[in-house]
DNA sequence: TAAACTAGTTTATAATATAAACCAAATTTA
DNA sequence: TAAATTTGGTTTATATTATAAACTAGTTTA
């Protein structure tokens, strides 16, 4: 039967963070949020549940005198990413 | 940026019901249960969703006094599961 | 003929996503 | 230098969505 998907992950804005940050080192929530397009109380949430699950690292400094928040996938949420690419494909026969 | 990704396929759900769908020419209720193994309500709700966006045509009958259901993709539907095939290997980078 | 089963639908509730409101500090501007 | 604006967020309220539970209508079986 067809695999569960990973809820976490089966969702639109969480989806678009963990892409953006699988290919980069790390990235600064202003980033993230030009590159989603979300407003930042939703990218707000959605990072604080991908860093619940151990998904991505979230480090709070600041540059200069303004809060700086950093993000980086962890080797979890690499994995569950790739997790989750395989299973859609099942759904989709890629 | 990221293409926004069609909200009626974007079901785990409806999702699996299109994805059946699309490689046969037809499926009953029951056997779209089977394999998704979703409860009778949900399948039934999700069916009526995907039916009012004219993804999927459905056929209300008997299978002698029984009563059956038969669904099938709409060319729309098609189309649709295409674009969003397509959309979500931007996310994913397929 | 009562119990259990088939094939669903409707409705209520739980979960999730999103937007609006808010906050603190820094910066600009009048 | 005081007020307004901007930056970088968080919290909270609301809207949307998914799911489960309850129900309907009819059939088969014991």
């Amino acid at each position: 039967m067809l695999k569960k998907l990973d809820p976490l992950l089966h969702s639109e804005l969480r989806l678009a963070i963990m892409s953006l940050l699988i290919s980069v080192e790390k990235a600064e929530f202003t980033y993230l949020k030009e590159q989603t397009e979300a407003t930042s109380g939703n990218l707000s949430v959605q990072i604080t549940k991908l860093e619940d699950a151990g998904y991505i690292f979230v480090k709070k400094g600041f540059k200069g005198k303004i809060p700086q928040t950093t993000c980086n996938i962890t080797k979890k949420g690499v994995e569950a990413f790739e997790k989750y690419v395989k299973d859609l494909k099942e759904y989709l026969k890629l």
